[in-house]
DNA sequence: ATTTTGAATGCAAATTTATACATTAATTAT
DNA sequence: ATAATTAATGTATAAATTTGCATTCAAAAT
């Protein structure tokens, strides 16, 4: 009956149903004897991330973020910023990261202002990175290990 | 000014910055000189896909549902959107397409998961396509011809 | 060119979600 | 244990989003 079982409630209603309002949870939680307001659920969705989509055919369903999802919804900049996955090709580095992320990994690239790195080049989930002259990839791999903590780099 | 280019105008706008209501996005389409109501963007975020989720310091945040693809799915000139150009150059492909179109375009040869293709970066209407190493032209080219129906590919 | 048909849009109302404020519950310090 | 402080919640209301309906606009058919 506390806040943290409700959470948990919610999650669990959340993944396992087709939930289309706060009220409709609302009644799936009095349902299970819990009881709390529209405006708590409001709150707690809220804390767990839990967002409101389209469930494909015209309505609306309560969705918990996925990874993807959840790292699109921090501001570019922020440390959670990650590299998905590097293919090297024509002597170019191609970066890959969360959609929308591919412009605040390339900053931070930049900003490392490593010699090995002529520059790089952000779209919106790829970036293209172009090494100088005469530079191996191991180092610019190297430099890449220098400017992100390894957690954030998954290597394909 | 029509309703297709209205919602390349929104993708974009939601891509590029933070908007945390309608009535903020409304401001940025008519601040473009474009107009239409409230009423009407709530129908093109739905037909977008794109979600309101939250912006990691306790604000809202509209969201891409899924980055570059959302773009891809639900834009409906997407489907004969079209490769205006194409040229080689230092082993690279540069392809055109009309201004706005690039994101969607790439986006459906990323899609395609062709071995051949390294990566793409994609501008405004031009995107860079990195082959891999020992990959002929030719059979970059092919793959391009089997992602896009040949009629909407206009070699240059 | 005119009519017909369906899509797109605006308006206003309905619905849904978020929040300010007051209150209660829980935690911490004394 | 009691007071002080902080977190959680409900109520009422505000803010934001969605939708029914009428109208306009555009494409297709005659």
């Amino acid at each position: 009956m506390n806040r943290i079982s409700r959470l948990a409630l919610i999650e669990k209603l959340v993944r396992e149903n087709v939930i289309g309002s706060q009220d409709d949870l609302l009644r799936m939680v009095e349902g299970t004897g819990m009881k709390c307001t529209q405006a708590t659920l409001s709150r707690d969705l809220r804390q767990l991330g839990i967002t409101r989509g389209f469930d494909g055919s015209g309505g609306y369903r309560y969705l918990l973020s996925s990874g993807r999802e959840a790292a699109a919804e921090m501001l570019p900049g922020s440390a959670a910023a990650s590299i998905t996955g590097m293919t090297w090709a024509r002597g170019l580095l191609l970066i890959n990261t969360p959609p929308g992320f591919a412009s605040a990994v390339a900053i931070r690239i930049d900003r490392a202002g490593r010699y090995e790195i002529a520059g790089t080049v952000a779209g919106d989930d790829t970036i293209l990175l172009i090494p100088r002259d005469n530079i191996s990839n191991e180092a610019v791999e190297e430099c890449l290990s220098g400017i992100f903590e390894p957690e954030t780099i998954t290597k394909m």
